[in-house]
DNA sequence: CCTTATAATGAAATCGATTTCAAGAGAGAG
DNA sequence: CTCTCTCTTGAAATCGATTTCATTATAAGG
């Protein structure tokens, strides 16, 4: 299809002069006289001419290109933070790579090399990178040498034994904010559902769960925290499987929105009516929370500072500016109707 | 931050051959004998050498880079189709841009613009260009001159006035599914809700909408036709608005999955029952549907064939092979608990 | 052992834009 | 009218990888 396009030689060509008169247009690099602008502007006009950003790239030794690498775009967690952190990106003039690796650790290391035979400036990790330390020992030796090529920014995750640049949501205060609205609704048997071991995501929140408890002289239970995931199915076996326990605690916390909208239709499916019977509350308030019946109470992540902020780290990065090793970001409680009072049964 | 990163040159020279040796060992182009391609596979692996891809496709005029324009990734239609439609381009070596347009015409001439710079081989419109033929009557002229330099593929979209390549859903066959579904079940007031009256993927529906009514010899009426957008808030005011019309349909067909949504929750927040009291029938299949209660009944859109396809089509053409004009993909009917028998009430 | 045929390698041009350095054109002053 | 200084412009090198063409090194055959 190779359709031959436009180079600043044809320009010069039809203007009768050299290309770097042309290319001192295009940049403003120094002074054209005022005819000479005047008749290449017209002729850039008249092709529409576009100068070659590869062309460019290549003497400047960089590509104003970033790779975002996603487990996966179809969550709303994930397009949220892609959109806000793009836009962001877009504004300071880089262009995005879409790389939705799917937990496949392959599949990311594919990915990660074309990133840089691409030339991008630098590297945005959304939710760490596949954590498979146990499957692939060598990923750590990998992301060191891709770290000492380009500039590496994480947005809620982290890479154990690497060190990164990360941008989070302060989930700890997130989770005792739950945790202390649950209480104060009376509620005294209080579990978790959802997540998988071993995933900082939930082992993190888990801990900080376990404290806050602790703080509030609230029983705990292991018997009350149930892994099984991050999806609306894993919500819905994880509530099958507390239904089994013989003490049922009167509220959950649940890893994410997806499990808690599993875990309210799988409590609706047995009788169980949210927030009446059982509450539940959510994390990352991923659009659909609001809508969904009765309205997920839940903890906001503040997707468009986390976005612009770890674009900001990156950016300062590739332009060979100090950051911060970590950033914290603040979160949200909103209060929905998926939690309310404690109410004897 | 510019840190410097190892060229076929700096091979060459610590391998004391040329740097043509050391293309050839790169690209297999030509035989270089053992000894020599040891030394050279030794020293590029010492030194995690990776070839540029900048140069290379400065050279070979393709860039292997295809351009995503959508208008809001956060919608679970979009990002599923990025989803399928990115992967299976990584698949055949394409590497993906990114592009959130938000719907907003002129943002989406400056993402073209630098898809053109940076060299896109081509670009996949999802949804179809942003339509402001009355804001911005050059945008023709602009889509033009793009698809004159780069092949263009549509996924569900159209761009009045142009030539392009289409890759759609049936939807009319998935309205018709829809509306054929409710008359079976005895319904013969049957609404039409969200949508903006003038974007295809609206007027197109309605079309098919009043077409089958009247096939099934059942009544239409503008006012159970109520357009109000695409999103969950517009599902709410187009069934508040269907709430004060004084004979009120027994079932209503949302544009999407998303108005659906809205819908069903406006009924209920007025004692109506979906779908014991009024039948709702979305479309798109969004992950979404199949979990909010009742489950909504709507017609999937065939992801992976529609990305697919979309992406082959791209290739062909990118890489100067025929293509058809137009593929229709047949859709699916997914049938859940939204949509039930009629009851006189 | 020498000649010829073949295999392996190197030199140089290319892709498109930018920039440094040098040269040319024009203007102003004496 | 001529000299000098400034303002524009052009030539050539550069970025990194590839490829054509030419050359050297090796192997085979007499």
């Amino acid at each position: 299809m190779k359709k031959k396009s436009i180079t600043i030689y044809d320009i010069a060509k039809e203007a009768n002069v050299s290309p770097s008169t042309v290319s001192r247009v295009l940049t403003g690099s120094a002074k054209v006289r005022p005819d000479t602008l005047k008749k290449v502007t017209e002729i850039m006009d008249k092709y529409h001419f576009q100068p070659n950003a590869l062309a460019r790239s290549l003497l400047y030794k960089q590509s104003k290109m970033i790779g975002f690498v996603i487990t996966d775009i179809t969550h709303s967690f994930y397009s949220t933070l892609v959109l806000k952190s793009e836009k962001h990106a877009v504004q300071q003039g880089y262009s995005s790579f879409l790389c939705n690796s799917m937990n496949d650790g392959e599949m990311e290391s594919k990915y990660l090399q074309t990133l840089l035979e691409k030339q991008v400036d630098g590297i945005l990790f959304l939710g760490g990178r596949t954590n498979e330390t146990d499957v692939n020992p060598s990923y750590i030796k990998e992301m060191e040498q891709i770290m000492n090529r380009v500039p590496v920014v994480l947005i809620n995750g982290d890479m154990p034994g690497l060190d990164s640049y990360v941008v989070r949501a302060d989930e700890e205060e997130g989770v005792r904010r739950l945790i202390e609205l649950i209480v104060n609704h009376g509620h005294t048997k209080i579990g978790f559902l959802g997540g998988v071991s071993g995933i900082t995501s939930m082992t993190d929140k888990v801990k900080v769960y376990k404290e806050t408890l602790a703080q509030h002289k609230k029983e705990v239970r292991d018997e009350w925290i149930i892994d099984s995931g991050f999806t609306i199915e894993s919500g819905e076996e994880a509530a099958l499987k507390l239904l089994n326990v013989k003490e049922r605690p009167s509220a959950v916390v649940c890893v994410n929105d997806f499990v808690a909208i599993g875990a309210i239709n799988m409590f609706s499916k047995f009788g169980l009516r949210v927030p009446d019977d059982i509450s539940v509350v959510g994390f990352d308030d991923i659009p659909i929370a609001k809508h969904f019946p009765p309205g997920i109470t839940t903890i906001s992540q503040n997707y468009d500072e986390l976005g612009q902020t770890a674009v900001d780290v990156l950016i300062d990065l590739i332009e060979g500016r100090e950051a911060k090793k970590e950033t914290v970001i603040p979160t949200k409680l909103m209060l929905r109707n998926s939690c309310w009072k404690y109410r004897e049964n």
